[in-house]
DNA sequence: CGACAACTTGACGGGCGTCAACCGGAGTGG
DNA sequence: CCACTCCGGTTGACGCCCGTCAAGTTGTCG
C-alpha cells in the first residue's frame, strides 16, 4: 500500500469525484487537525448509541457500518474504505444510530467534529461537498434496500460485486478485472442478508460459470458483462462523473 | 384534513422537531416562492433518471419513493407524508436515482431549486437543517436495510407499523392509537419485501393475536408493548427531540 | 345490480436457512 | 520438520418461510 504524503488527500480525491473544490477549499481540507493511527482489525470506532467526538478518513483497510439485533443476527450496511469520510454525520446528529468497525487493520485519520463545523461554517462549499457525499451514502443505502429485498441471493452477491468494483475503481484499489475483498464469506452474507452457507453456494454458482473467481482477499472477474447482467446492476445510482 | 394557513408550515414544524431554527430563518423559509397544487394519486413527480427544477413539500397525502426491477417487481424505499421536503437532494443531484409518486391525492408546494439554493446560501442554519433532515432520512433508509434483510415477515410488518406510528405522531397525524395507512396490502408488501398475499396472513396473524385491528386506510393498535416486542422496536434510529 | 379492485384463504413448491461433517491453509509449539 | 489447533471454505441432507397460483369473498362505486 502507497505511503500517502497526506492523510485527508485521498478524502479530497473522493470529493473531487462529484464536487468542484477550489484549490483554497483543497487547503483548507488538508490544514484540518487530525491525528493519524492505525485501528486494528475488529475494533469498534463509533458505538451505535453513542456520540462521537471525531470523524474519521479512511486512508487503507476496510470498515463497516453495521447494526445487531435483539436475535444476535447482524446487517452490514455498506462497506468503508480509501477515500471514504466515515460518520461525518456525526457532526450534525447528537448519536450514532449504528455501529461502524474495522473490518481490516486501518491507517485512518481522526478529525475533532468541531474543526469540521468551523471548517464548513467558513467554507460552504466544503459543506455543500460534504452534503452531496451524504446524498451519495444514501443513494447507495436505497440500492442496498432494493438488493437485499427484491432481488435473489445470485443476483444479490453479483450487485454487491459490481458496486464494490465501481466504488474501488473510482479511488485506485483493485484494478480493471478485481475487487479487493478482505472479508470472510459470512460477512459476504452479513452484506447481502444471506447466510454464509447460501453465499459459498452462490459463489461457486458463479465460479462454475465462469463469471468470476475467488482467491483469499481478492476476486477476479472473467465475465464482466455476464456479471453485470445477472446483477442488474447500473451505475446511475453511484452518480459516475460527468467529466469522466 | 385542516386547512393549513401556509403551505411550508409544516414542513418548519418538522424542520423543528430536530434542529433549532430562528425566526429570521423560519421567516425566510415560509418567503419561499412556490405553487400550491394537488397531485392526483398515481402521478409521478419525480422520475428516475432525470433531474427535477423542483422541490416538493407535503401538506396533506401519502407520497413514496421507489425502484423498479428488470424482472418488474418494486421496492418501496420510503414513505412520506405531511411536513416531509421529498428530494431536497434534487437541489445538489443531477438526477434522481429513483421514482416519486403520489399514493393517494396529495396536497403540496412546489419550490424552485434555486431559490432552495439561494435560501442555504443565505441562511447557514437552514441549510444545516436541511442536511441534517437528510441523515435522518438515511438513518431511516438503513433501519429499513435492517428491515427487510434481517427480520421475518411478522417482525417486518409491525416494524413497519411501529415506524409510522411514530412518525405520523411527530407531525400529528393519526392519533395515540391509530396510524393512517391509506395504502393496499400489495403496497405494504412493496415496503416490507413481501407479497401482498404474505402481507395477509401476517396481518392476520397480528389481528389474531390481538396486536391490532385493521380498516380501510386506516391501522388500530390494540397493544402497543406486544407490537413493539415483535418488531423489535427502537426509536433512536429516528432521532427523537430531547426536549420532548 | 354489475364491475372491479382489494382482501382472504388454501394448496403446493422452491429458495434459502439450519445442521453437520469434512477439507485446507496459516499459525504455533515442540 | 512435524503434530496440533483454529478459522474459514465446501458440500450434502433436510425443513421452513414465503412465493405462486387459484378460487372465492367483500366492499365500493357507477
Amino acid at each position: 500500500m502507497v505511503a500517502d504524503a497526506h492523510a485527508l488527500a485521498p478524502f479530497v480525491g473522493k470529493l473531487k469525484l462529484t464536487s468542484t473544490i477550489s484549490a483554497k477549499s483543497e487547503t483548507a481540507i488538508l490544514a484540518l487537525p487530525h491525528t493519524r493511527r492505525v485501528v486494528r482489525q475488529g475494533n469498534v470506532f463509533i458505538a451505535e448509541g453513542r456520540g462521537a467526538s471525531t470523524c474519521c478518513f479512511i486512508v487503507s483497510g476496510f470498515a463497516c457500518r453495521q447494526k445487531l439485533l435483539a436475535h444476535g443476527s447482524r446487517q452490514i450496511l455498506n462497506l468503508y474504505f480509501r477515500g471514504d469520510g466515515v460518520d461525518l454525520q456525526s457532526a450534525l446528529l447528537p448519536w450514532a444510530d449504528h455501529t461502524v468497525l474495522a473490518l481490516t487493520d486501518l491507517d485512518a485519520a481522526f478529525v475533532p467534529v468541531q474543526a469540521i463545523r468551523e471548517l464548513i461554517k467558513d467554507h460552504p462549499e466544503v459543506g455543500e461537498a460534504m452534503w452531496r457525499e451524504a446524498l451519495l451514502d444514501a443513494s447507495i443505502q436505497r440500492e442496498w434496500t432494493v438488493n437485499v429485498g427484491r432481488r435473489d441471493g445470485r443476483a444479490r452477491i453479483a450487485h454487491f460485486l459490481c458496486e464494490l468494483h465501481y466504488r474501488q475503481q473510482q479511488v485506485g484499489l483493485g484494478d480493471s478485472r478485481t475487487i479487493e475483498l478482505p472479508i470472510s464469506q459470512e460477512q459476504i452474507g452479513d452484506c447481502t442478508a444471506l447466510t454464509a452457507v447460501h453465499v459459498n453456494r452462490m459463489l461457486s454458482s458463479l465460479r462454475s460459470d465462469g463469471v468470476l473467481q475467488a482467491r483469499r482477499g481478492t476476486c477476479s472477474i472473467t465475465d464482466w458483462d455476464r456479471l453485470r447482467m445477472i446483477a442488474g446492476f447500473d451505475t446511475a445510482y453511484l452518480y459516475p462523473p460527468l467529466a469522466a
